[in-house]
DNA sequence: GTCTATACGACGATAGAC
DNA sequence: GTCTATCGTCGTATAGAC
């Protein structure tokens, strides 16, 4: 990137707005926090920095897209359990940032919604990111085959995603345990191609 | 109740205030409602609305105590798949009410926040009631003991509302397949004890 | 207790000058 | 590209009629 010519300029402001953002979402929340204190931040005006985003929404959707670019990166083309964790462990430090994704994706129900192509498109790329990676563990027999690949990924995103919902409210929850809990519960013996008996185990 | 007295009226009316706020909210939405849209609609002006309730969260708090009595009552004592698979099937009807939950929960993450203590007491409450009946069909033999009963109350309920979210962005999304398949791994066969093994089932 | 009228400050958004 | 000025609407607060 870095690209020159007149767009230079803007762009820098447009990728500084995006980072002021997400810094004050981060500390303060979702709810009352309003553009014109992103713009104070900022040094602009509150027209000066709707010059750079068509709405309010629009603004959220793009730190939301930043973010998530943010997260993929670094996740670097892993799907395991434990990049999950990694992100899981990340969205624990910012509490601001996790209430946000919520209640944009709540939001996002609507079609009209800035926001709604982007969950729209996430949840499926996710889903056969994680598809992808219990395929390859039911391929070598460590995983049960009992529900498909497809259905598991629906699966352990909904976990993810309840999780953070109860952490939100009781933020002494184990957002961990419970993603932990399902990879054991579909975890195979790869030698027996079995998996264990109804055994308590810690 | 069906109180005499001087307070007979005005609970009549805030009861009719919940119901339309309640209709509104599940047709519009939580987002761009206004309290002077429910005020119209109970022939009130907005501090008239107001008498009944100090703040719009704290109206939408009450609107959700009210919906989840409402589900609670007919749920009566269950704790079972079905009838948790009856209230997805419920809310499924009712997106603007899902969106509005989900919001509120996200907003409530603030110790300060009205619905704080509506939630912070109903996940332990519903966790409770998961885990008693897991506990249950473990002491039949019916299901794995691999989790203890209160960390899969915690994943189980994750999955109910992790797979809200990704039905609110997509509404083809299937809500009762996730618990469906959860139950199925972590069903035992009473007779044997054994779970079964990584064969592919329909 | 129930309710209306009026007003306030802050919000997101827009128009138009520079 | 950024400003000042302004708009309509929001949630909220207060005064006071009945």
């Amino acid at each position: 990137m870095a690209k020159r010519g007149p767009y230079e300029k803007g762009e820098a402001k447009r990728t500084e707005i995006l980072h002021a953002a997400l810094e004050i979402f981060a500390a303060e929340g979702y709810r009352g926090t309003s553009l014109r204190k992103v713009a104070a931040k900022c040094s602009l005006s509150l027209p000066g920095l709707m010059h750079y985003f068509s709405s309010k929404e629009d603004l959220l959707t793009q730190v939301l897209r930043m973010r998530d670019e943010t997260a993929r990166a670094r996740q670097n083309e892993r799907s395991d359990p434990e990049s999950y964790r990694e992100i899981i462990r990340e969205g624990a430090r910012t509490p601001g940032l996790v209430e946000l994704f919520v209640s944009m994706a709540a939001a996002a129900g609507d079609p009209e919604h800035p926001a709604h192509a982007h969950f729209a498109e996430r949840y499926p790329v996710l889903r056969e990111r994680v598809a992808t990676y219990v395929q390859q563990r039911m391929d070598e027999g460590r995983m049960t085959t009992r529900i498909p690949a497809d259905r598991l990924a629906v699966l352990l995103l909904a976990v993810a995603d309840g999780v953070q919902l109860q952490w939100l409210i009781d933020r002494s929850t184990n957002m961990e345990q419970p993603i932990d809990d399902v990879m054991r519960l579909l975890a195979l013996d790869p030698e027996t191609g079995e998996g264990p008996g109804g055994r308590t185990e810690g």
